[in-house]
DNA sequence: GTTCTAGAAC
DNA sequence: GTTCTAGAAC
């Protein structure tokens, strides 16, 4: 393997690529919410929303595109504690989902509130990645493993045009201009 | 995934 | 002139 510096970096200062982030985020106590024998939740560290946490198997599971049939009781117990979140957070509508095109290695389900009203939330992938196709939501990746054993993915061109369509509310019709715009409308909504 | 920032959009 | 977006990150 030639010696880039790239290379060189990861010898002499052995850092965690950013897509591990995750990995390392489930064992600080500090982002830990809950954890179970099979699973651990944890805040989202940049959350889009009032609420918004993540549950991820305590299993090397990559994504949603590496599960199989003998998987389906370990995405069960996503539901359940769902539902147990939901009960936990009665003021608040949340919605669990999966990105189509995750970022971070390791499988996790997004719990996160409705109202999209968080500094974090700043670009249009970050809107689009949670309000459009892009954001898959639990009982249909539930229901396509049951049927099928395994998840599809999803087309890189339908990806390249979700990921920049237009904005749209998430809980009425309307088109805001750019994203600061977006967001003052989502206060409204509060 | 975020940060940074050039230059597009206003 | 300022705000906003979008692409590189060695």
């Amino acid at each position: 393997m030639p010696m880039t510096k790239e290379n060189q970096n990861e010898i002499s200062k052995p850092k965690k690529h950013w897509t591990m982030a995750l990995v390392e985020s489930m064992k600080d106590a500090e982002l830990i919410y809950k954890d179970t024998e099979r699973i651990v939740i944890i805040r989202d560290k940049y959350p889009k929303a009032k609420i918004h946490l993540l549950v991820l198997p305590k299993d090397n599971i990559n994504s949603i595109y590496k599960l199989t049939s003998k998987d389906v009781a370990l995405l069960e117990e996503f539901g359940e504690i769902f539902k147990l979140i939901q009960k936990e957070h009665k003021n608040h509508l949340l919605n669990a989902g999966f990105h189509a095109v995750p970022s971070m290695q390791r499988l996790h389900m997004h719990i996160i509130s409705k109202d999209m009203v968080s500094p974090c939330l700043k670009t249009k992938v970050h809107w689009n990645s949670f309000t459009t196709a892009l954001f898959k939501p639990y009982n249909d990746v539930l229901a396509e493993l049951k049927q099928y054993g395994a998840i599809k993915e999803i087309a890189h061109d339908i990806y390249k045009t979700l990921k920049t369509t237009p904005l749209k509310c998430n809980q009425c019709s309307y088109i805001p201009k750019n994203i600061p715009q977006l967001k003052e409308h989502l206060l409204s909504h509060l």
